[in-house]
DNA sequence: GAGGTTTTTGAAATCGCTTTCAGAAAATTA
DNA sequence: TAATTTTCTGAAAGCGATTTCAAAAACCTC
């Protein structure tokens, strides 16, 4: 009743109409028929006085499509059992040639689509699975959910997303949301959730985890090595006769910042070059932080040939910094960046970086998905992190 | 069966002692009951003489969490109806406090979560919306996806994403598969499909159109008026001394497209301007086109002091070519993009471009779409494309 | 053509929750 | 205290599929 009062509120002249005498109209069965109902009204009107309460329920919802076919009409239209419609469906089990035909043309006829809602709980199986974001919107992670996209196309599952946002608290809530969808697996990407609750995740559900490293979860887990890119990238930068080469890291509570890190201090060891505090500064992953830490880095007056940004976004903002003081790259200092975001190829100039197979990332950890949901054995790349040498870098001034 | 089957592939031996006596085991209710059993299986074993069938299988699925926990279980617990759970749950009906009180503890103990997929299936609502994208993973769609999910927040509803790749065909595959889902309503963003497709579409169901204007449904449509936008772009060129202005444009096949161009040329002509198809180059919106445009436009030998790319993205192509050939920004070219990805705030040197309030778009385009299911009025934004000025841009040479 | 198999088929139970309906319990009134 | 109301509550009927089970049909064999 209370659609009808809103829906009315709409047109009052709908609403008088409606009192008349036909007050059902507007909540038969079905979704939303106020909205139907609202766009289709003229239509029904015509045609008011000459049809009977009934008839004309029936044919609004037809109209409007708003009553949903099910697989007892199929079956009625075809004259046989539902029992039958789901097997010539599912084919799980023979059904004669004739009724198999007449099940196929009222499907066609009637343009039946099954309620996969109803499928799910009927069969247990939601064709559902759970990824939980940190961030969808950032270059990075879209390109990672492209991969999951594709690794999905095909098959009968489909991937739905809930956003962490990279706080802890929004990450707990989005599992819920998740977790009440009966997913049949869960993909996580990277995130700060706790090992002990990925663990428990992972008892609850088929669970493949991007980005991230879970104790005795491993198996799970697909990632690049961000500790041996790191070493690359600074190792490179050596090779280009780099001596003083600052690092704007990500933010400490990531692994992949530490990694990082790490990679760039063993580079750094292992050429028996000083790793000098002075030319660490912590970023937080996005460019604005990377722009700061360059000015940081210029304030503490400590020479640098050299930048190796934790990430690509970093990179930008680091650039632009540069750009402003009029420090040339890479004459003057040669960047590095982490990820190859699409766009770090267009950049000016085209950015060195570490690259991340993202999207091969997103597709294989979808793939491995459906296998360990239907058992099979998952196996999962191995992803290494490519340098991809571009302009930004070059030697160091003598 | 098949399921016993598969499981005990993985395990020789575990199929062994299936086959004994508990064939039952491996097939419980619940969900994929066979990966928890594979992880689980060595500890139940230690067991598995002691206990009798039924309960190894209440434990199983106690330590698997693999048997789902139903509002009976609630009912039982609390010694109430699953009724009544139900009337606590959706505080439908006043419960008696005692009752409630048990049913809200043995909720909680049993950390139960109603399922919403039965749910849905009996209430008729699966409080899903569907969202058909063109590409995940861009930046522009990635702000927009951002937008959306972040105006479903705190609403019961959850997106799903089908996303149509720009091909009419994957289109129209992506809206069946969201169709089959039983959404309340759908979002679509742009895309190529005919405009009698949307209004077939919106018979279905709610719909809100994000990026697009569709003949008779203009207020379900959310967008940003792109011949303005253009228009000013070009007229804040003209003004700073401009009068060979270039254009890259989209695709032709979309309406932005030409309401940008259309923008570009209502400018050029309301300043007395010539409008020089010499100096109008056709690209797809991504960053390799732009750079190809510019190469056109150079090659074509037709001078121009400034350049108005469709898209941001497109503009950073540009850019790379004008850097490329030592033309600089915003010396001897200023350039002009439109959307203003969140990185173009960092290139260099910063984009003048056209804001999108992209973000904004999408959280509107969520409340309007949940009024929209609510029967409620759905107010749409006034959404004008803002011109941000930064530093590509500048006055022409004389 | 009887007897035995193998295929096909429909009835009915089920999935987990909501919701109607009618009876039970509690509260109110007389 | 009996008669009425009002408030709670449980049984049962869906929601739209799937799946088990047993009966019906069709097919073989001898």
């Amino acid at each position: 009743m209370e659609h009808e009062q809103q829906c009315a509120d709409r047109d009052p002249s709908a609403k008088q109409r409606l009192n008349q005498s036909q007050p059902s109209v507007c909540v038969t069965s079905g979704r939303s028929p106020c909205f139907a109902f609202k766009r289709e009204y003229g239509i029904v009107d015509a045609h008011y006085e000459t049809i009977d309460s009934l008839e004309a329920l029936v044919w609004l919802s037809t109209m409007t499509g708003s009553k949903r076919i099910t697989i007892h009409d199929i079956a009625r239209k075809a004259g046989v059992s539902p029992s039958t419609v789901s097997r010539v469906l599912n084919s799980t089990t023979p059904v004669a040639e004739a009724k198999r035909q007449a099940v196929t043309t009222a499907i066609q006829q009637l343009d039946y689509r099954p309620n996969l809602i109803a499928q799910g709980l009927a069969r247990g199986t939601s064709t559902i699975i759970g990824v939980l974001t940190q961030d969808i919107g950032s270059p990075f992670y879209g390109e990672l959910l492209r991969g999951i996209e594709y690794g999905f196309r095909g098959s009968r599952y489909h991937p739905i997303f809930a956003d962490g946002n990279w706080q802890q608290a929004e990450e707990y809530n989005a599992l819920n949301i998740l977790r009440s969808r009966q997913p049949e697996a869960l993909i996580i990407l990277g995130g700060l959730m706790p090992d002990a609750e990925m663990l428990a995740a992972a008892q609850e559900f088929p669970l493949i985890i991007i980005g991230r490293s879970v104790p005795s979860l491993e198996e799970y887990c697909v990632l690049v090595d961000n500790f041996q890119g790191a070493y690359r990238a600074t190792q490179y930068l050596i090779e280009m006769g780099h001596q003083r080469i600052a690092h704007i890291t990500g933010i400490r509570s990531h692994q992949d910042t530490l990694d990082r890190q790490a990679g760039y201090e063993q580079a750094l060891r292992d050429a028996n070059l000083p790793i000098n505090p002075d030319l660490i500064v912590e970023g937080t992953f996005q460019e604005q932080s990377g722009l700061l830490a360059v000015e940081t880095l210029l304030m503490r007056a400590n020479p640098f040939t050299a930048l190796f940004a934790a990430n690509d976004q970093m990179a930008y903002g680091a650039r632009l910094a540069l750009y402003r003081r009029g420090i040339r790259v890479p004459e003057d200092v040669s960047l590095i960046g982490f990820d190859d975001l699409p766009s770090s190829a267009y950049t000016t100039p085209p950015l060195t970086t570490v690259r991340q197979p993202t999207f091969e990332m997103g597709m294989s950890a979808a793939k491995a998905t459906l296998n360990l949901i239907d058992q099979r054995p998952w196996p999962l790349p191995q992803l290494t992190p490519d340098l991809v040498i571009r302009e930004s870098t070059g030697f160091a001034r003598r």
